[in-house]
DNA sequence: TGTAAAATACCTACTGGTAGGTAGGTGAAT
DNA sequence: ATTCACCTACCTACCAGTAGGTATTTTACA
């Protein structure tokens, strides 16, 4: 595996974990064996890195989810891999998802990174439209609580109004 | 109004709008004109003011919500005063809940912090049971790409289903 | 009631640590 | 010869937090 995708991986672990401030040049660094001056030539600024964690981010899970019109697979088959996606992560590392994290505060962001989760959202939301709204809260308020059972209690209320 | 009461209200702005990051001793300062050392003497640490600004925002949301058993109010009109609080909220100024924001990366946070956080949500959790989980979400969500139709629609969505 | 102690609410000046970012150099591969 | 992927060394800015001082107000007591 590349450097830069390592480095990508950290910054993802470690921003999910501690917001957009955890994932510093320093600590991603040293978590893949290199020079923190040497992260700026994969990455020249903070907001260039972001929007390349999210960018990667959003590919993944967009890709992990398949396509949106697949005719073989209901409305509900594709929530439930939404919501299975979500409470996979949760349940592996007790952090939830790195827009979502990121989503908190915006305006902490620099430009690039804004546009990436912008991008995503609007991705994200044509391919499960209003429903993606009460997943992401539930995924959100299951992290900071701990309590992994609230999401799937989401998802069963979800499914039952579809 | 006190200075410390001015200082959690611009904690509280700084926060909601830049996350927990965004409300430094100094910035602080200049918004209540005195000295970032003078904010230490109102707030020892920055888990003191996090854990401070948390506290006061569950007791006054808690507070505007009104007595969770009051039988001349249905249910629904619980989860409209809540969604009405939000909204307004995200309407003035843009940004979210403050707790929402802080809980995006509660390992961020300090103990005192985390443990006024837990508390917000176990309080806010007895007033509105499952229904928070969604409303949170749609919140953030909606904060996050600019979009408050959403939040309504996800209201709209709540009322249609008790 | 006058005075002394003490608490209040700030101040100046400083520290150590960490942050993002830059300049310029090195060795290996293309 | 140039590009790649890294390095050392450094810079400035900002951060939370501390030490110790000062003026004002409040409280306690003789």
């Amino acid at each position: 595996m590349s450097t830069k995708d390592t480095l990508l991986d950290h910054a993802e672990r470690l921003m999910r974990h501690h917001g957009a401030g955890g994932a510093s040049f320093c600590e991603l660094a040293k978590a893949a064996g290199i020079k923190s001056a040497s992260v700026h030539y994969h990455f020249p600024t903070k907001d260039d890195l972001i929007a390349a964690a999210i960018a990667r981010y959003s590919d993944r899970i967009l890709s992990e989810l398949g396509p949106a019109d697949d005719p073989t697979d209901t409305p509900r088959d594709r929530i439930s891999r939404l919501t299975d996606n979500y409470v996979a992560r949760l349940a592996e590392d007790g952090a939830g998802c790195l827009c979502a994290v990121l989503s908190a505060a915006p305006s902490a962001l620099g430009p690039l990174a804004q546009g990436a989760l912008h991008q995503h959202y609007d991705r994200h939301i044509a391919w499960v439209g209003a429903a993606i709204a009460r997943l992401q809260g539930a995924l959100g308020l299951a992290a900071a609580i701990g309590r992994p059972d609230i999401l799937e209690q989401a998802e069963a209320d979800i499914l039952s109004g579809i």
